[in-house]
RNA sequence: GGGCCGCUAGCUCAACUGGCAGAGCAGCGGACUUUUAAUCCGCGGGUUCAGGGUUCGAGCCCCUGGCGGCCCA
């Protein structure tokens, strides 16, 4: 059995229509065509012509077949280019010679790409087309597209987005919306003076949240490196030294399951400003997301996929969280009440909790189950118990919180900010304590990073610092699930 | 981690209670000079996810495994 065999019928025939090509001296791959308009620009320069029109124009444009209609000496084909646009050529035994109009008949697959030169008119059903001088085989496609007026599985979707980007709008859009977000916000963060660095993203300690990391190996120096869970030890090291405004758009890597909201690699914004709080840094938040929505769909009202509406402007809610646990629960939660207290709490509410929680971990799970999951409009929770939130600020005023908020969007978190603790000796004992906790078995917990204690040493000045995850933007403004905001989220193996 | 559902032609899906594995699109051959998922006539195309079991007979029942989805933790 040969593998020729093996491949399907419509795959062999394919190939051998490429092979018929070869042998006919026609390269079926050519390096270069005399393309002289985009299909876009075809359209855009020859807006609303009547039906039936002949323009005198001649074009040369190229476009991968999605439909043919072939009649007995006149086809029309649906040429398709990369953002979707669509032309229709027509071929006619007049205009292309009876030779040439058999060879696309029997050469031609949907998926094709070809070249067609020719003058652009209208059919007598008004269609905008070219009328073909001449064709060429552009690229010939030895495998047939799936079928285009079905919908495609959501794995095949996903494991072979090129198929996706070929035949959903959808899927196209979604690219071109996340590249306008990230254009976006790099523009809003230039015109505020903010300066773009990228930091290490394999690191010697992982530090800057709570997470289990990827580990690696490095043959020079045979150590073991981590991937790293977020930039934020090596953003503070910029401050530091002076870059005052700094921001970072780029990978983080976490070892953790993946669901409709979490993927293993995502993308991470992370900055930090001097002299701000998380007051302001909450304010510049908004503005970016504002920003960027007005940017991407000309609105600060989104339209989501499931077609309602949803309204990112004006100022947002902003609640305290132990202030909002307390009225959930109808029993005022404070930072001295009792782990105890709250465990009970947590059975009455049918939420299971690890027992060995303290605190602050309890406060945020009750917090997360009784409001956050159920915040629709964006909305700043505020002020977070002070031992989960090692590397912010204690509260100036409150006691036994931190200087923390997260923003929720219809129910998730989008992002965290903090006024920034910079103190040095009280970061070395809040770090010390993680280590004691990574050394117990906590595998989420940070690693005591000594170089970074050492520039804190140096004075870092007072500073806000906010991280938004990118892909969860996106879900924000679109309402996609994670998987469709991600071009190739990771899939495991066929 | 637990529960449920799914995997059949290139694609999307059917197949009753266990009884010849089908449709649409796509493909192949033919007709057609204004189509829009063109239409009409004809034809081919299958390791039913993999392996094992029960049975006269398995796409369907049982067991093990793989991949995916949903819900719960």
């Amino acid at each position: 059995m040969t593998s020729e065999d093996d491949v399907p019928e419509q795959m062999r025939v394919r190939r051998r229509k490429r092979e018929r090509l070869l042998a006919a001296g026609v390269d079926p791959y050519p390096v270069e065509l005399p393309r002289t308009h985009t299909l876009r620009e075809v359209r855009e320069s020859h807006p609303d012509l009547p039906p039936d029109t002949a323009t005198g124009d001649v074009v040369g444009v190229t476009g991968r077949v999605m439909f043919v209609r072939n009649t007995g000496k006149l086809c029309f084909a649906t040429l398709r280019e990369g953002d979707g646009t669509e032309l229709q050529a027509m071929l006619s035994l007049d205009r292309v010679g009876e030779e040439r109009l058999a060879d696309w008949k029997s050469d031609v697959d949907l998926g094709d790409h070809v070249f067609v030169r020719g003058e652009v008119v209208t059919s007598r059903r008004g269609e905008l087309s070219v009328m073909a001088d001449e064709w060429r085989m552009a690229a010939k496609a030895v495998r047939p597209l799936p079928v285009a007026h079905k919908e495609l599985a959501e794995e095949t979707r996903v494991r072979q987005r090129y198929v996706d980007l070929i035949l959903r709008q959808q899927a196209r859009d979604t690219v071109r919306a996340r590249a306008g977000v990230l254009r976006s916000l790099r523009d809003s963060f230039h015109r505020r003076g903010f300066l773009e660095v990228e930091t290490p993203m394999l690191q010697t300690l992982h530090g800057g949240a709570a997470a289990r990391p990827f580990v690696t190996h490095s043959n020079a120096f045979d150590i073991d490196l981590f991937l790293r869970i977020a930039p934020e030890l090596y953003l503070k090291r910029c401050v530091v030294g002076g870059i005052e405004r700094v921001f970072e758009i780029n990978r983080n890597f976490r070892n953790e399951g993946s669901d409709s909201s979490h993927s293993p690699e995502f993308a991470m914004l992370e900055f930090y400003a001097a002299y701000e709080t998380y007051d302001s840094m909450a304010v510049l938040t908004r503005q970016l997301i504002q920003e960027a929505a007005d940017a991407v769909f000309g609105s600060q009202v989104v339209t989501l996929v499931d077609g309602t509406e949803y309204d990112l402007s004006g100022e947002w809610t902003s609640l305290t969280m132990y202030g909002s646990l307390s009225e959930a629960l109808g029993e005022e939660i404070t930072p001295e009440t009792p782990a105890e207290t709250l465990r009970k709490a947590a059975d009455r509410h049918e939420l299971d909790v690890d027992p060995k929680l303290g605190h602050g971990k309890l406060v945020e799970e009750l917090w997360e189950h009784l409001v956050g999951r159920h915040l629709v409009a964006p909305t700043f929770v505020r002020d977070f118990p002070l031992e989960t939130s090692p590397l912010t600020r204690q509260h100036r005023s409150e006691p036994g919180v931190a200087e923390k908020w997260d923003l929720y969007v219809r129910g998730f978190e989008l992002a965290t900010g903090y006024s920034e603790l910079v103190d040095p000796v009280v970061e070395r004992e809040r770090l010390e304590a993680q280590a004691r906790l990574a050394a117990a078995g906590d595998e989420e917990a940070m690693r005591l990073d000594e170089d970074f204690l050492r520039a804190l040493e140096y004075g870092m000045p007072p500073s806000g610092g906010v991280g938004m995850g990118i892909d969860r933007l996106l879900m924000a403004l679109t309402g996609l699930g994670i998987r469709e905001t991600i071009l190739f989220p990771l899939v495991r193996p066929e």
